[in-house]
DNA sequence: AATGAATGAGGGTTCATTCAT
DNA sequence: TATGAATGAACCCTCATTCAT
């Protein structure tokens, strides 16, 4: 029985992704959550107190694995700044294993506690530690207002690897040739804000090879 | 007067826009919109035929201003492959103007005719002369995934373009720094990708810098 | 000026027959009344009082016209019993004259006070008269029940010699028809009541012969 | 308990009826329905899909009822031509047993699927079969019109004697008469188009009786 | 005579949630 | 655990009518 217990609620944790993902948060419906996992709706209040509870229960246990995971990454990312790939990759890799549960996230939390979450991640949780990596990476503070571009672009790099159908293998393609491309990007922004742009071009660009 | 009707009308597209940026359009009541406009919900459907013409009245105008400035900007960047920056300067300034009009199409519009219009926009509209601008670029075909994954970092780079709350000059200034991180990166990414990598460092250390 | 306000109602009152005879009373909208007549729905106003009045005016007159002419037939009928195709083909004439207005009476008054006109015409106009019709002509009282059918067929007979598309002179070809066929039933059924039923044939059916 | 659920849609069923008879489908209030049956909107949609699926269930039932016993009565009609009494009162004993939702059917039904279900009947069920009786009858082709006619006028004959508030043995009563009525009236029809008015009056007459 | 914006009540329907069973 | 009937508020929308202009 406790086994019917679980089972019910998976079914209506299942169904419940799907509409949520298809519906969107506000627009879907309690009703065809249930008659999808073939329940009916009081039986759903036995499992979740509620159409927001459900939606937590689907995003909760994705949210809690990545905080550990991303604690780890960055902790990494701070003591050696050669890492870039391995983390990003492991990162992805997460991703892609809880993809549905980001895009509920991320697309699909319009009325939930989660709303605005995106924006609380790249600017309170990321941002902060973004910037420090750049601090260092350059020597010297560098213009908060490209980190915050760049910041973003480099999430939405990883929307596109996560979203795309890629297979790992291309992921891993993918991630070392935008590596070369961001860290080339940012070698050259540096130079140009240095004003170095005329000097020690070689040893720059090969400093770029060399870390990839 | 004639001014009532007008004042009316734009009563109700302030308290619409208002509503669809705060509650997405299926959450944002016509009830609510109708009582902060100071009418009741029947006077509505004097001005608009419902709910989703109020959105399109919002949503339209902006959107075919952008389509026309589009072709034009896209007819140029394809006869001279050095304009990046004064079009996508110009882009990004008519969109900054029609701030809240974009985020209604990208964020709000869940449930209207424009649902997936970002999707349809990127791999529609901006995707294909994209990968021709690389194309020609590159001086051959680029890799697609690379193309769609740098094209989704660029959109992003004008989302936060637009709604970072920059001067003119600061986005001026943000826009060509960033080319100089794109080109480079882009650069970069060419000869990674030629197998170049060890060769002739100068050279193209040269070429990005006269480029941008 | 006085020709334009003419004209203005006549419009309405074309537009509201149509609607009316199309969606019924209850169902027409006074919107699209207005719409299809070229006016705004605030003009109706000044020439009804209301949509049932515009309802009314459509019926009214002719409904005053048929009173006057139904006096005129009835008191002939109960003169001359012999006037019945005559009398018949004046009533149907007039109803073919006032097709529409018919209509609306029977089939499109839900709602208004001609509601159940039909039923008040059978049985409190046309129902007193057939009856003393009926038994005068069989020369003692008939069985109301029988008269109430009858008369229910009859009225029913005009509905299709009214509605059915026939000229004119197909109306007289089949009244003429069906009277033989209404007073040779008629005749049959007296015989049959009385217990006449075996004696004198030849009589009752020359008489039937005779009178048509 | 089970019944519950059974009372509450017999509730709302006796409530809808009600309404449909006295509003017609369009102006009954669902509300009104609801609040009648002692119940609030959001239950009857425990129930009913709508409200059209309310009105379906009274009157379907009624509907594959009268399609089961008009295909034994017109295959019974078509083989024996004397039956025809017995058949008409099968017909009116299952009509006067299901009096409201032929109501419904017949006066109510504007708006529903059902809305010119009475012509459908006429024009397309009974007026082919009643032809067919008719020319076999006659042994010759008759006037479509007069089948027409003759049609309308028995069904309405059908109406009053339904709606009239007879009893069973009036019924039998009144459609012998009506069968003596029309066949007499049939006959003396047959004869003056055949413009043997004036010919064995005899024989025509026994024939009429020894039928009747 | 005509406009058309505005009213306010009501339409059918859907919703997340509750609760007796 | 599960049922599903019931709630009551809210949804978008349409209506006949009014009235300042």
């Amino acid at each position: 029985m406790m086994l019917t217990s679980d089972n019910t609620r998976q079914l209506l944790l299942q169904s419940g992704k799907e509409q949520f993902l298809e519906q969107g948060f506000e627009k879907a419906s309690l009703r065809t959550i249930c008659k999808n996992a073939g329940l009916t709706t009081g039986a759903f209040y036995t499992h979740f107190s509620g159409k927001e509870e459900l939606f937590e229960a689907l995003v909760e246990p994705m949210l809690s694995g990545f905080g550990v995971m991303y604690r780890e990454v960055i902790a990494q990312e701070l003591s050696d700044l050669t890492t870039g790939v391995e983390n990003e990759l492991r990162s992805i890799t997460y991703a892609v294993a809880h993809k549905d549960e980001f895009r509920l996230l991320f697309n699909c939390s319009r009325g939930t506690k989660y709303e605005g979450f995106k924006e609380h991640l790249i600017r309170d949780i990321f941002y902060p530690s973004y910037q420090e990596v750049f601090d260092r990476y350059a020597g010297k503070p560098v213009d908060p207002a490209l980190v915050r571009i760049i910041l973003r672009m480099k999430f939405e790099e990883y929307m596109e690897l996560i979203y795309g159908g890629y297979t790992m293998e291309e992921v891993k393609r993918l991630i070392t040739q935008l590596t070369i491309f961001s860290e080339a990007g940012f070698h050259a922004l540096l130079r140009t804000i240095d004003g170095e742009t005329m000097r020690s071009e070689k040893a720059n660009a090969k400093e770029v090879n060399r870390e990839v």
